[in-house]
DNA sequence: GCGCTCTACTAGCGCGCTCTAGTTCGAGTA
DNA sequence: TACTCGAACTAGAGCGCGCTAGTAGAGCGC
């Protein structure tokens, strides 16, 4: 910097004035100093910048590397984040290394706010995580912490599909719930009240998973090997996101059932995987551009009005219906209603 | 720091080797600082660390979001840098965010050395970046850039999937090209060699395309296309990725082709995809752990001695048979050789 | 001529840390 | 006793910026 200022024949100030993009210097000496600091190859420190401003205006995100929901995320957060004049730098947790692990990182590189994607950690910690810098907790509610939160109205995605799959004529639903995933509890009591609300009391089966295609796998050779033990298939399996249905749809085309003939599957998420898949996967699709809109948002205004409470923001997922389901076998036909 | 030097009875000084775990300081100060930190709760201020030591020992990863195989090397680079001691910042091109602007954020956040994933910039630019900051390239070759380079043998992997497919008795092979992609000249080249090799240079064809779903979508709706006018579907799809054969299976069989009984596709890469598909993708496995430390290990190398010469890593890939390759139908028996 | 304002610019402190070149002190050595 | 030495600790410069408080000088009205 100071190179760039002797060389320009002004003052270090004047060159930070320049940089800054701030009033205070005459057009021709802004251009002199640009040109000059393009020769010489300068570009501002920014670890001197942020010391010296006190302030680093830096989001930061963590997420789960395969989580293919949160890339869906982070495609939004970033156009937002530069909107409002802020930096974004990226952390990811995955085998051999935890959230606290990913958080840790982006805290220690100043980040002034934390946009969680998805988080699996103790409400304790989440809620310490709070107190220290502004936190967006997306997907996961955080009760009694103090974080924003963005999340889609779980209940009603869940009616939805399950609606869905009753008018089709479905009455065996069973669904692979999430584990400690995030939505899970909300979506395995929306799946309960559901088959209630239908009639189905006596049908309720949730099988415990979590949000992974190995769950899903897993889940359909259990059903699978029931089969054998001579119990009947359910007809129609609501999966607790996009990759555990995935998994299931693997495990019961390989054994030899067909969906969406045999057994209907839904998803969740309607992350990018569901249209790949060669019949189209059925799922609640939430808008993971709008939610990391909101994340972006919740966690600006309240970098810049302190005192504002964290708040929460529910968004309404959609149904979106694909290849994956369909009618029950024969003999198990529509409802009459 | 003042203030947790204080409280200590200590200078500043201590309360700096004891957060570097630096010799000089006695067990019972250590303790005594560590303690008081906690309870006022201080953390080192990185960006201040980071301008007073003038290195920052912080890895720069630009990946595209969505790229399946790049979430797969981002999970390799995390342990391997952190086993050599430094951090590791992650920045994502996607829609609207393009590599330059997610690398000049890396270059801001004063990384040391820039790992591209996949990069698609200019041979110029990418030439210019390495000689700002140490560069490491994976997967795309950059001719007399200064960038160390990590990828696979492209040539032995298509040469094993070809192989694989012309064993099966396949003739009509066409391959869907990764057009600018990373890889994608290389296995083009193979192909057309390959093909040869067998006598089949009469059949050559190579479809343009991309690394993603849609591409192989649109390939795939092309060959449904020409079905409809009377031509004969090729045998066998040798895909440029993973993406792009998940793109084909998914119009194919939407088209009612059913593979592999009537097409075979073969995809490239093994990501964590390819384990999805029901009936499972053959495919060429490039080993992604593998090639993540060497990026990193070249990146840390260069970094401590600056006089090294940038280095090329050529990983043998190979050739993982599921389910979506098989003989051809009936007619085109298997050859005899 | 004077004071006033406005634009263009500058001096220099301080951000929170690291690091070099010390000092202090007690134990070991000739 | 006088010294050396190492462990434990400290003073203070400096990293590259931002920012506040200022100065210089041009233009203007009276």
């Amino acid at each position: 910097m100071a190179d760039v200022a002797d060389r320009a024949g002004v003052s270090r100030a004047l060159v930070s004035i320049v940089f800054r993009n701030q009033p205070g210097a005459s057009r021709e000496t802004r251009e002199r100093v640009l040109r000059v600091a393009d020769e010489i190859g300068y570009r501002p420190d920014s670890a001197a910048r942020l010391l010296a401003r006190g302030r680093s205006r830096t989001l930061g995100v963590m997420f789960t590397v395969h989580q293919t929901f949160h890339t869906d995320l982070i495609e939004g957060i970033y156009p937002e984040a530069e909107r409002l004049g802020y930096d974004v730098l990226l952390s990811a947790a995955a085998q051999g290394r935890s959230e606290e692990k990913a958080v840790e990182a982006l805290l220690g590189h100043r980040c002034e706010a934390l946009i969680l994607l998805g988080p699996d950690a103790e409400p304790a910690y989440l809620d310490e995580l709070g107190r220290r810098a502004v936190t967006v907790s997306v997907s996961r509610r955080v009760p009694r912490a103090r974080v924003d939160f963005v999340h889609s109205a779980e209940s009603k995605g869940v009616r939805q599909a399950m609606d869905h799959l009753v008018e089709l004529g479905h009455r065996g639903i069973v669904h692979i719930d999430g584990g400690r995933g995030p939505g899970s509890a909300e979506r395995r009591r929306s799946y309960r009240a559901a088959m209630r609300r239908h009639g189905l009391e006596a049908e309720i089966r949730v099988i415990p998973g979590e949000h992974t295609e190995q769950s899903g796998i897993e889940t359909g050779r259990l059903l699978l090997a029931e089969r054998e033990r001579g119990l009947p298939l359910p007809t129609a399996v609501l999966a607790g996101n996009d990759r555990c249905a995935m998994g299931v749809l693997m495990a019961l085309t390989r054994g030899g059932v067909e969906v969406p003939r045999d057994v209907s599957v839904v998803g969740f998420d309607d992350s990018h995987l569901s249209h790949l898949m060669p019949i189209g996967l059925t799922t609640v699709r939430q808008d993971a551009r709008l939610m990391a809109e909101y994340a972006v948002r919740f966690a600006v205004e309240r970098l810049e009005e302190p005192q504002l409470e964290p708040r929460e923001a529910v968004l309404d997922p959609k149904l979106v219906v694909r290849g994956t389901s369909g009618p029950p076998p024969a003999g198990d036909g529509p409802l009459v209603r």
